[in-house]
DNA sequence: GTGCAATTAATACAGTCGTTTAATATTGAC
DNA sequence: GTCAATATTAAACGACTGTATTAATTGCAC
């Protein structure tokens, strides 16, 4: 019952971690919440900082792997990657982040790990993501060139990053900026998903530069 | 000597929090720091929430009345809001957050301030801060109007948010997203400031929707 | 100087934290 | 069945947390 008790810690911290983060959740909230003893999280994972590693990589993986399927499938649809929309490139970028559900992860998780590296950001991010990262940046980097081919591969990755930093941040704060410019005295509901990957994308795309050199639009 | 434990209380709780954060300074770090008694946080502040809370005020709202003193300046340079370039208005309100230190902010302080917001978004916000981000955006909101008369107020401030979330994520994780985006084997130096705020008014300006309708460049 | 309020000080408290220890139980190979 | 490796358990440890308590001290009006 090896895979039973481990799995078992994974899944309550998964779930723990996500709702109340990292700091706020004690191993003994893990341990109880797995129905498993205290000590075995020692055993298991070395201590708290391991359990939390192993979390961060179910967290950053499954999002940059679907970043990395959804291009692939627009390649497949479009035929190469130089036919595939600029809007289509960019959508898969973002609809990981913006719906992170859709593979496996929870929003909460998602933002309480970016919050840990922005305020940390020398946090050793674990190698198996470094990379994916990587990857995910280089092939996105290249995909994105085909559409502005005069932007230097350095200002590229730059926009990507932006485009990182407005979804994230109007995921995890467009309803309190929101409400912050309306007022106290107007009510703001919760964002639409749909209508956050669309706002996200439309503004990243012009961000970029304005309108795309090549597009099959 | 009210005013000296108090004052010293503030300045080494504003030091602490900027380099390690809330949770991982205690009450005796700043005491110890301060060179004052334990239990005089308790006392001035009522806890260390209160600290905490005061010493977000000291954060939050140098930035926004920088914000609203640079966008004061440029209408008086220009002679009227209209006539404030578009350039020159965003980089008002980017300015403050990308240099801090220049309105008294240090910059770790900031940073932390927003990932804890983004983890836990119904954190309260001291209503005198409140009160001033609202002011910020309606301030700034009715001037992009001038510059994008087609877009809705909504539009707008959507917008806004999109500028805030690129130039705090390239703020905080900018290095580390080049260092990932680059590989393992080339070493990424800081950041230029200047450069940055160039990057992400350039950036939004373009989210924006690409070029404005006025300008007087 | 006296007396009162405001402030500072030393200490104790009750709780939580992550980890370790040592004993027990379980597993699978032979 | 035996044995050794693996896994689980209960209990305790030492360190640290924020706060409360109580006493000593200070500042200032009178």
């Amino acid at each position: 019952m090896v895979l039973d008790t481990r799995a078992q810690i994974l899944e309550a911290a998964w779930n723990l971690f996500a709702e109340r983060g990292f700091e706020d959740v004690s191993v003994r909230d893990v341990t109880n919440s797995a129905g498993v003893n205290l000590a075995s999280v020692s055993y298991h994972f070395g201590g708290k900082e391991g359990l939390i590693q192993e979390t961060v990589k179910r967290c950053m993986n499954p999002i940059n792997e679907y970043r990395i399927r959804l291009l692939k499938e627009a390649v497949a649809v479009h035929g190469s990657i130089e036919k595939v929309p600029l809007e289509v490139l960019m959508t898969a970028f973002m609809r990981p982040v913006v719906k992170p559900e859709e593979c496996g992860v929870r929003a909460g998780l998602m933002l309480r790990l970016v919050a840990r590296y922005l305020i940390e950001s020398d946090y050793t991010i674990p190698s198996v993501s470094r990379n994916l990262y990587t990857e995910v940046f280089q092939v996105y980097a290249k995909a994105f060139m085909v559409h502005y081919p005069h932007l230097s591969a350095l200002a590229i990755v730059k926009h990507i990053v932006f485009a990182s930093g407005t979804v994230i941040y109007y995921h995890g704060l467009g309803k309190v900026a929101l409400q912050l410019s309306a007022g106290a005295d107007v009510e703001v509901g919760e964002i639409d998903r749909d209508e956050m990957l669309k706002d996200v994308v439309e503004f990243s795309i012009n961000g970029f530069g304005g309108a795309p050199l090549t597009s099959d639009k």
